[in-house]
DNA sequence: GACCAGGCACATC
DNA sequence: GATGTGCATGGT
């Protein structure tokens, strides 16, 4: 499995080069994005991410302060803009309450800890907490989505079904915890999958396709 | 006009 | 613990 995974990240990087995953100019709107990308293609998330810049929203104490419709009018192109609009404010009342808004100041908590305390948080699951952990902190955990699954259980490498937790471990057992690398590799699998694995039949041209199993 | 997209919480069994 | 459902917009 080491091999393998090593031959995936080798030739994804040698078709793509460096991605510098992910797209954000700070730890926090990288944080927002990570909530705004939840079931939600990217290019929904840019219009989104444009209306808060626009209207000076794209800082903690903004986005808490701010009235809740101007928050969701903002946020709208993203979809489940309701939900969405209670999770945000929720992560930006936690970050001033506990760290004075700073996301420097979270990220220089223990890693483990503060895994935890991101999931309590309401709407901050597994992908999202470690979005924000591994491209807003600085903490090397891999990041599993949607196409992570899809891919590897295509090349037949993990059960269809296999939960967020054990792809994860599958990841952290066989790759070294390196923070650029697990940052590269998870840009990678998003643009493969983008690119390559909407359906079977994209799989022509990807760089993965050698690789497929003969039955596929 | 159907189908899908980088999830998550909640209800129900 | 597994499975189903609501949430919403924009692209194909």
């Amino acid at each position: 499995m080491r091999e393998t995974l090593a031959e995936i990240y080798a030739r994804l990087a040698a078709h793509y080069g460096e991605t510098h995953w992910w797209p954000g100019e700070t730890p926090f709107e990288v944080s927002v994005g990570a909530v705004l990308t939840q079931n939600t293609a990217w290019s929904n998330v840019e219009k989104a991410i444009a209306n808060l810049k626009a209207a000076r929203l794209l800082s903690p104490r903004a986005m808490a302060g701010c009235a809740n419709g101007d928050l969701e009018a903002a946020i709208r192109p993203s979809g489940y803009y309701r939900q969405k609009a209670i999770r945000l404010r929720g992560f930006c009342e936690h970050l001033l309450t506990h760290y004075g808004g700073s996301m420097a100041r979270m990220a220089r908590r223990p890693a483990g800890p503060l895994r935890e305390e991101l999931l309590a948080l309401h709407g901050i699951g597994p992908e999202t907490a470690d979005d924000i952990l591994l491209y807003a902190c600085g903490v090397p955990v891999f990041v599993v989505d949607a196409y992570t699954r899809r891919i590897l259980s295509r090349h037949g490498l993990v059960e269809e079904k296999i939960g967020y937790d054990g792809l994860q471990a599958l990841f952290h057992d066989h790759v070294d915890r390196d923070l650029h690398v697990y940052k590269e590799y998870h840009g990678l699998i998003v643009w493969t999958g983008k690119d390559f694995c909407r359906t079977k039949a994209r799989c022509e041209g990807c760089p993965l396709a050698p690789l497929l199993p003969a039955d596929s």
